[in-house]
Order: C-alpha cells, then structure tokens, then sequence
DNA sequence: ATCCATACGTTCAAGCATGAACATAATAGT
DNA sequence: ACTATTATGTTCATGCTTGAACGTATGGAT
C-alpha cells in the first residue's frame, strides 16, 4: 500500500485547502441565517455592495464581478428592484446597456446588512493578527488571479 | 462623510475575507467544470471523500461532515448508489440506520477524482510557501471552530 | 409495560443557480 | 450601405439545496 503516501490527505497543501473551504461554507451559511431578519440573501447583499461601490455598472459587469452567469442576474434584480432598492436605467448611447444604481432605501439597508456581515466577519478573523490576515488576503488574491483565467 | 472610515472596504479583515470567499468561489468552480468528464460534481466528490477516510459511517454523520441538510443526503446518495460507486446497508443493532461505504466502483473513480482534485490545489496553493500554506489552514480551522457553535 | 421524547431517514414544495437558445443592439469588414 | 460578428440582456428547462412535515425506531421515565 505504498500509494498511500500519495493521497490528498497527507499532502499539506490539500489538508490547509479543505479547512479554507469549510470555514468558506460556514460563515456563508451563518451569514445567510443572520442576514434572515433583514429578508436578504447572501448573493443579495453581494449585489448591494457592488452596485454601492460601482454606481452605474451593467448587469453584465455585475455578473463577472460576482462570478456568476448573466442569467443569474437577470433573475436576481426584478426582486431587488420590485422592493425599491435599486435603479435600472438604460443607457443613452448603448441601448443593449442597463446601467444599475441603489436607491436610497437600497443604501440604507446595505448599512444594515453591513453591519450584520462585519461583526460576523470581526469574529471569525478576530483570531489572526492583522499580519497573518493581511498574508492570508494576499495568498488568495493569487489563488484567485491563478485560476481566474484557466 | 466621516462614516466613511466605518465602511466596511476599509477593514483590512473584510477585505482579506473577500479575497478568500472569492477565491473558494473560483475554485469551486473550476473544479466542478473540471470534474465534468467524470460526470461527478464537487458535492458528489465530498460524499465519495468523507466515505473513503469514515467507512460505514451512517447519513446523519456525513451531513454533519459535510455541513449540509440530512435530505440533501438522502437525495443524493440514490444516485451515487445506482452508478454502483456505493452501498447502504442497515445496522444490525440500531434498524434506524445506514451505514454506507464505497465500492470497489466508487473507490476506483475517487482516485480518478482525486488527480483532477489535486492538481487543481496545487495549482491554487503552489505560490505559497508551506509555512504560509500552513498558517493558511491553521486559522481556517480556528475560524471553523468559532462559528461552528454559533 | 406504556408513554414520551429523541434520533434517523424520507418526502415534498419552494427558492437559486446554471447553461443553452433566443432577441435585440452595436460594431467591424467589405 | 450591407452583411457578419460580437455584445447585452432575457427566457426556459434542469438540477441542487433547503426546511418543514412525516414515519419509523430507540431509549428513558413512570
């Protein structure tokens, strides 16, 4: 059985990854239970933010900005919208164009829902020291340049 | 616009978690269009996992391990168990139970899974050094514990 | 022995995300 | 000017995940 010493799970690399992805998956899923009282979804309050940061974006910049299919926003955005938390608004010279905005009501609950995200966010990486945290950033920034194009 | 310094952007620990989230996204992704040729998704490869290292664990085990609902489970095994890569069988003690373990099928095709899987992480983790990569996972776990409870 | 509480697995309806196919608008090549 | 290609957004069928409600089995209390 000597190809045991080539399984994953004595490869460091493969055993730090696992425990990246499962912290991943809870804080997401605390995230959704917490963000419960405000009616928002995760994949909501990732729109907010970017619509919050990048007024004027089009649905197709939000999508790769999210990293999700084009359809992915056709279907999330009518909600949103029908609640009053954003604007669409076609663009003037590129009639293809929806250019995307919050509204105020839209801002207000970003505050809220920020909020929420950040304490949940605070405890989890209240553990590291800003060095490791900072290190930890930068390693997935790469991880993320890597494979964002393969 | 003195509540600008709140904003959330301007953390460094909500920026370096963006950057994880991010990252786990992207390789998830990938991983699931790379596991296309095989005709098994991530989730199919977790269950196939988790089976390998804890045979004749029963189903509420591997949705504890896997951070998912029981009935995500039960509609997921049926599948897996129709392609012969596993079987259920009731305890003899407790008739409540399944106990579930992989076939020689199931156990052939996870080490087929397991290369794609691998490569993948390598790829993903190879910019880091192996102390950085174990610090990496040191605080995903410390992170993990945090949140499990709450 | 009986009843009550708990645990394991299943069923079902609902909500999300995906990718292919489509419609329309802009752009480039001729 | 005309056609072909590309870009943006939508529609639709499919599959995955969830949570609540259910049925059955176990164990403990009286």
């Amino acid at each position: 059985m000597n190809n045991k010493q080539e399984l994953p799970w004595d490869n460091p690399r493969f055993r730090n990854w696992v425990a990246v992805a499962r912290a991943c998956h809870v804080l997401e899923r605390t995230l959704a239970v917490k963000l419960g009282p405000l009616d928002l979804k995760p994949a909501q309050l990732d729109v907010l933010m970017n619509l919050y940061r990048h007024p004027g974006m089009s649905q197709h910049d939000l999508a790769r900005k999210l990293l999700v299919g084009r359809s992915n926003i056709t279907m999330l955005l009518p909600q949103l919208e029908a609640r009053g938390l954003l604007r669409r608004e076609g663009d003037d010279k590129d009639k293809r164009i929806l250019r995307l905005a919050l509204t105020e009501a839209g801002e207000a609950l970003l505050m809220q829902a920020l909020k929420v995200h950040m304490a949940l966010i605070e405890k989890a990486m209240s553990q590291s020291t800003a060095e490791q945290c900072d290190m930890i950033g930068d390693q997935m920034r790469k991880i993320y340049e890597v494979l964002k194009e393969a």
